[in-house]
DNA sequence: ATAGGGTTAG
C-alpha cells in the first residue's frame, strides 16, 4: 500500500503523519503535534505504527482525497526522496486499487513535481491510458519519455513492449504511438526499427503513423517504396507525396499524381494544391501558381489562407506587389481571414522594394485588426531599421525582441542585427552580441557563424575569424561555401594571397568538395592584385580539376590583363569565354571598355558597344558609366549627350558614379559652375551624392584656389548632417597648407579626429611636409606632437622633413623627440 | 501535411 511504502522509504516520514492528524487522532493514539517543528527527532516505528496504515486508512485516505494528500507541504517535502523503483511499486499497488488513480499520481509526478519516470512506469501507464481511448494523454506521456530517452532508444523500448506488455490487448496502440511519435519527431532510425518489429508481431500500424514515417522520406527516393507499403492511404498520404515530388524539384511528376489519385478515394486536397503552387512560385511562375488557385477554385474547393498566403507571398517576390494587396483584400470575400503571416509577407514585400514606410503601415494595419506581430514581423522590423542605417534603433528592437522571451527562432533576428553591425564596421558589438547570444542558450547556427566571420574578414581581423571558423567545425556546424568563401574574400582583400592559396589548397587536400566560387575569389584575388601568372596557373588547376569555370572565372582574368595594361591579352580571353560553351556578359565587356576608356580610346568603346550589341547583352548602368568615361578622358563631351540619350531611349538614368564622372570632367576643365550645375541635377533627380561627389567638388575648388568656398560648402555640407569621407578633410587641410593658413588647418584636422574618422601616418606626414615647406614650423610642430599623443611614432620620411627645417630638427633634438 | 524572417564572388 502507498502509506506503507511511504513509512518504510521516506526519512521525512514524520512530516506525512500531520495531514492525517486529525484522522488519526480519532482513529488511534499517537500523536504527531510536534514532528514537524523537530524533523531530526528520531521516530521509532513499531508494528503497531505500520498497523495503523493499514487498509482501513488507504480507504480513509482516499475519502479524504488523494490530491489534497498529495498537494500537501509533506508530500512535497517526500518527493527528492522518491526513488524510481518507489514509484513502480506505488503504481503497482495503486493499479490494482484503480489503474485510474495510478495514472492520476503517474501525472501528478510529472505535472507537479516535474517528476522523472522510468521507461516502465510510463509504459504501464501508456497501456492503461491506450485501454481506455484517452489517445491525447497517451500521446503527451509517450513524447515526454522519448525526449527523455532521446534517439537511439527504440530497442530498449521494444525489448520493454515485448517483454512485459505482450499479453496487454492495448500494446498495439502504444507500440503505434511510439511509431508516430519518433517519426514525428524525426527519430527516423528509431522508427524504422519500431515498424520492422511491429512487422514481426504481425501488429497494426496506422495510417497517421505512416504518413509521418513517409513525410520523412518525402525528400529521398525511399518515398515510393513507403508509399506503396501504406495500404490504408488517406488524403494526407497522397498530400505528403505531392509535397515530396514538389521538394524534389519534380513538379510536372506532382501534378500527375495529382491528377491520377482524383479517381481514387477522397480526391484531390487544397494542401496538395498549395505545394504545387508553392512550387510554382519558387520556380517563378506566379502565372501558373494563379491557375493552379483557379483550378482549386473550379474542382470545388475552399482555398484555404495558405494558399492565399503563398500566392500572396510568390506575387511579392516577384515585384507585384499590387497584385498581391489586391489578393490580400479579396480574401475577406472568400471566407478566409489575412493572419499575421499575410502581412509578414506584405511586409517583407515592401522591405523588398525599400518601401520602409509601407512596411510600417502594413504592420499598423495589422495591429489595427486585432492580430499580434510575431517574431517574424519584428525581425522584418529590424531588417528595415538595419537596412537604413539605424543601427542604434535595430540594438533596442532586438533587445524588446528578446525580453519578449526567448524561442528557439530568436537566432533569426539575431542574425540580422549582427549582419547589420558587420555591414557598418561596429564588429566589437557585434562579437559581444554574438557572447550574448551564447550565454542566453541561443546557438549561434551557420549563417550566424558566417556572418560574423565576413564581418571579421572583411576588417581583416583573420586570428578571430580563423578562430570561430574552427570553433563552428567543433560544434559540428559544417561551414558552407559561404563560411569559406569569406575567409577567402578577406584574406585576398589585404593582399594576403599566399594565406588564401594556402587555405584554398588545404581545404582541397582534406578533400572538400570546392564550388567555382572558391576558386573565383582566389584568381579574383590574383587579378586584382595584378598577378595574372599566379591567376592562370589557378585556373588551370580549376580546368584540370574538372571543375567547370564561369563567366565570373574569365571576368577576373580579364580584368587581370587590364590591370597589368595588357588589353590585347584581356581581348583573347573575351574570345576564349565561348570556347567553353559560356556567354561574355555585360561585366566582361565592360571590364574590357574600362581599360580602353582609362586611355581615352573610345573607338574601341565603341567597337565593343557594337559588339555587345550584336551579341544582345545589354550594357549596365556600369557600362554607360564607363562610355561616359572615357568620352571624358578623351575630352568628347559633346558625344556624352548622345549617351545620355541612349540611356534615357533605354529607360535608364545615369546613376551617381555617372554624375561623379561627368563632374569630375567638368572640374577638370576648370568649369566649375558647370560641375556645381550637375550637383544640383542629380540631387534634383533623387539621386543621392555619395561621399565621392563632394571629394570631387572639394577638390575642384581646392585646385583653382576657392578656398572659402571651399570651407563653406564644408560647414553647409556638415549642417546638411552629409555622410563626408576622410578625403573630403584631407582635401581641404592640404589647401589650407599650400595657402599658408594653417589655423584653418589645425581646425579642420581636429574635426577629422573629433568625428572618429581612422587619421593614419599618412595624413600628418601630407600636412607636415607642406607645412614645412611653408616654413611654418611652430604650426609642423603642433602636429607632430599631435601625432605622437595620439600615439603614432614618426617614421622616416617625416622625420626626414622635419630635419630640413632646422629650426624644427633643433626643437626635436631638444625635445629628445628623435626615434631611435 | 501546405505559407512568412537572416549570409551571397565579379
Amino acid at each position: 500500500m502507498i502509506c506503507r511504502w511511504i513509512v518504510l522509504n521516506s526519512s521525512k516520514v514524520s512530516r506525512i503523519l500531520s495531514p492525517f492528524s486529525s484522522l488519526l487522532s480519532s482513529k488511534s493514539s499517537f500523536s504527531v503535534a510536534k514532528l514537524d517543528d523537530e524533523p531530526n527527532t528520531s521516530t521509532n516505528f513499531s508494528s503497531d505504527h505500520r498497523d495503523c496504515f493499514d487498509q482501513e486508512i488507504l480507504f480513509d485516505m482516499k475519502n479524504l482525497g488523494f490530491r489534497e494528500y498529495l498537494h500537501g507541504q509533506h508530500f512535497r517535502g517526500l518527493v527528492s526522496d522518491l526513488r524510481q523503483t518507489h514509484v513502480e511499486d506505488v503504481m503497482g499497488e495503486l493499479m490494482a486499487e484503480s489503474p485510474d488513480l495510478s495514472v492520476w499520481f503517474f501525472k501528478e509526478l510529472i505535472d507537479v513535481y516535474g517528476f522523472r519516470h522510468s521507461r516502465f512506469s510510463t509504459l504501464l501507464v501508456s497501456h492503461i491510458l491506450a485501454a481506455q481511448r484517452r489517445f491525447n494523454e497517451l500521446q503527451v506521456i509517450l513524447q515526454h519519455l522519448l525526449q527523455e530517452e532521446g534517439s537511439g532508444s527504440a530497442y530498449l523500448l521494444c525489448e520493454l513492449l515485448s517483454s512485459s506488455f505482450r499479453e496487454w490487448d492495448s500494446t498495439g496502440l502504444v507500440w503505434d504511438m511510439l511509431l508516430f511519435l519518433t517519426s514525428r519527431s524525426k527519430m527516423v532510425d528509431d522508427s524504422l526499427y519500431i515498424l520492422e518489429k511491429m512487422k514481426d508481431l504481425k501488429l497494426n500500424v496506422s495510417t497517421q503513423a505512416y504518413n509521418s514515417i513517409l513525410y520523412n522520406f518525402r525528400q529521398t527516393d525511399k518515398l515510393w517504396d513507403m508509399y506503396r507499403e501504406i495500404d490504408a492511404k488517406n488524403e494526407h498520404t497522397y498530400s505528403t507525396v505531392v509535397d515530396g515530388l514538389c521538394r524534389q524539384q519534380r513538379v510536372e511528376d506532382a501534378v500527375l499524381f495529382l491528377r491520377d489519385c482524383e479517381w481514387e478515394d477522397v480526391g484531390p486536397s487544397v494542401v496538395s494544391f498549395n505545394s504545387i503552387m508553392s512550387s510554382y512560385c519558387k520556380l517563378g511562375l506566379v502565372d501558373t501558381a494563379k491557375s493552379f488557385f483557379c483550378t482549386v477554385l473550379k474542382c470545388g474547393l475552399v482555398p484555404s489562407v495558405y494558399s492565399h498566403n503563398i500566392l500572396i507571398n510568390g506575387l511579392c517576390v516577384a515585384g507585384s506587389i499590387g497584385e498581391a494587396l489586391e489578393l490580400a483584400g479579396h480574401m475577406s470575400q472568400r471566407g478566409v481571414e489575412p493572419d499575421t503571416v499575410t502581412y509578414n509577407i506584405l511586409a517583407k514585400g515592401f522591405h523588398l522594394l525599400g518601401m520602409i514606410s509601407s512596411v510600417w503601415e502594413v504592420i499598423q494595419e495589422m495591429v489595427d485588426r486585432g492580430l499580434s506581430p510575431d517574431v517574424i514581423t519584428y525581425t522584418i522590423l529590424l531588417c528595415g531599421y538595419c537596412q537604413l542605417g539605424n543601427i542604434d534603433k535595430s540594438l533596442r528592437l532586438l533587445k524588446d525582441i528578446l525580453s519578449r522571451g526567448l524561442e528557439l527562432s530568436s537566432v533569426i533576428p539575431c542574425s540580422v542585427m549582427l549582419s547589420g553591425l558587420c555591414k557598418t564596421g561596429r564588429i566589437d558589438e557585434a562579437l559581444s552580441l554574438f557572447y550574448e547570444m551564447k550565454a542566453n542558450g541561443l546557438r549561434p547556427d551557420l549563417v550566424a557563424y558566417s556572418i560574423v566571420i565576413h564581418g571579421l574578414c572583411r576588417l581583416g581581423e583573420f586570428d578571430m575569424a580563423v578562430w570561430l571558423y574552427d570553433e563552428m567545425c567543433n560544434k559540428r556546424i559544417h561551414p558552407n561555401s559561404r563560411t569559406r568563401g569569406a575567409m577567402l574574400l578577406g584574406l585576398c582583400q589585404k593582399g594576403m594571397l599566399l594565406e588564401a592559396r594556402a587555405f584554398l589548397d588545404s581545404l582541397v587536400s582534406t578533400g572538400s568538395t570546392l564550388d567555382i566560387i572558391l576558386y573565383n575569389i582566389v584568381i579574383d584575388g590574383y587579378a586584382k592584385s595584378g598577378c595574372i601568372e599566379e591567376a592562370l596557373e589557378l585556373f588551370k588547376v580549376v580546368t584540370e580539376s574538372g571543375v567547370t569555370p564561369t563567366v565570373a572565372t574569365f571576368n577576373s582574368l580579364i580584368y587581370g590583363y587590364c590591370k597589368i595594361r595588357n588589353i590585347g591579352e584581356a581581348r583573347k580571353i573575351l574570345d576564349g569565354i565561348k570556347l567553353y560553351g559560356l556567354v561574355p556578359s555585360a561585366v566582361s565587356y565592360t571590364t574590357l571598355m574600362n581599360a580602353y576608356a582609362n586611355c581615352g580610346n573610345t573607338e574601341r568603346v565603341d567597337d565593343l558597344r557594337r559588339e555587345m550589341k550584336a551579341e544582345g547583352i545589354s550594357p549596365t548602368d556600369f557600362t554607360y558609366s564607363v562610355m561616359i568615361k572615357g568620352l571624358c578622358v578623351a575630352g568628347k563631351l559633346e558625344k556624352c549627350e548622345e549617351v545620355l540619350r541612349d540611356m534615357s531611349d533605354e529607360g535608364k538614368t545615369p546613376d551617381q558614379i555617372t554624375y561623379n564622372t561627368v563632374i569630375q570632367y567638368q572640374c577638370s576643365v576648370k568649369d566649375l559652375s558647370k560641375a556645381f550645375e550637375l550637383f544640383e541635377e542629380m540631387k534634383l533627380r533623387n539621386l543621392d551624392p555619395t561621399p565621392a561627389t563632394y571629394n570631387i567638388l572639394m577638390d575642384g575648388l581646392c585646385l583653382y584656389g576657392y578656398i572659402e568656398d571651399a570651407d563653406r560648402f564644408l560647414c553647409s555640407l556638415q549642417e546638411q548632417g552629409v555622410d563626408l569621407s576622410k578625403f573630403a578633410y584631407t582635401t581641404l587641410i592640404k589647401a589650407h597648407c599650400v595657402k599658408g593658413d594653417p589655423e584653418m588647418a589645425v581646425k579642420h584636422f581636429l574635426q577629422l579626429l573629433d568625428r572618429g574618422f581612422d587619421v593614419t601616418i599618412r595624413d600628418y606626414s601630407a600636412v607636415i611636409n607642406r607645412l614645412c615647406r611653408r616654413r611654418l614650423a611652430n604650426e609642423a610642430k603642433f602636429f607632430f606632437s599631435l601625432m605622437l599623443s595620439r600615439g603614432i611614432s614618426p617614421d622616416l620620411d617625416i622625420c626626414r622633413v622635419m630635419i630640413k627645417s632646422s629650426d624644427v630638427a633643433a626643437w626635436i633634438f631638444k625635445s629628445g623627440l628623435l626615434p631611435d
